[in-house]
DNA sequence: TCTTCATTTGAACATCTGTTCATATATTAA
DNA sequence: TTAATATATGAACAGATGTTCAAATGAAGA
């Protein structure tokens, strides 16, 4: 039997899955959260901020990397609503701004450790 | 205070923080998992598997890609172990194989469903 | 106002990633 | 053995991603 062009075996299975996979909408923002915590640079910034709201300096420093590097990435976490910003006249700090996704965090660093 | 040559504000805080983050080793395998995670095609792959195994011209039937796209994808997360694989004559049949990977996705599953 | 400094931004660049296509492998049935 | 079929693989390509560098904001103090 044929589903979108693509032949399979059995479709009594491929249909019952179907029905039980979310929307694509719904994959997409997963992916999303998954992909803003996919690379080392970013995860480690959330690590960071994990500890306690720090300014982007300070985030350069942890991280060994510049502040324009730092400043990129945390633009991206910002949009994805992970991390939240508080303005203390130049000084920006920033922290976390989505519990769940300090539940992930929490859940894959007892995984890497056990 | 200069740490690892960048100028950083508050080296209090700084080294406290530095003191709770994990190995670097420990973060890049955190990153791993949720790369593998990041790409919604994968993802659905992963999903499809949460119901129960499949063949790989199923989930390529469920996912709408070619059998080859779906094999390139399963490649990938066989080498991270969260897929397995049993043969049963000229079918292989894929299903999860770690538990964390199910909690972690639940959890995301629920953070974009509330 | 002018200067300093923390942060942001945009363009450029090299690298990485996912898909496609053609081909190879491996198992079954004839 | 040969043909058919499920899966895997390698090279090639386009598109995405992270960092760098230079320049722009914007707030505070002189």
């Amino acid at each position: 039997m044929d589903i979108c062009g693509i032949k399979c075996i059995n479709e009594t299975k491929v249909k019952e899955t179907l029905n039980f996979l979310p929307a694509n909408e719904d994959i997409t923002r997963m992916a999303d959260i998954f992909k803003a915590l996919s690379d080392p640079s970013r995860l480690k910034i959330v690590l960071a901020l994990l500890t306690r709201e720090h300014c982007v300096c300070d985030i350069a420093a942890i991280c060994c990397q510049t502040d324009s590097a730092i400043s990129h990435q945390l633009r991206i976490l910002r949009t994805l609503k992970i991390v939240k910003t508080r303005r203390a006249g130049k000084i920006i700090y920033y922290s976390i701004d989505d519990d769940h996704v300090i539940a992930l965090i929490n859940m894959s660093l007892h995984h890497v450790r056990h």
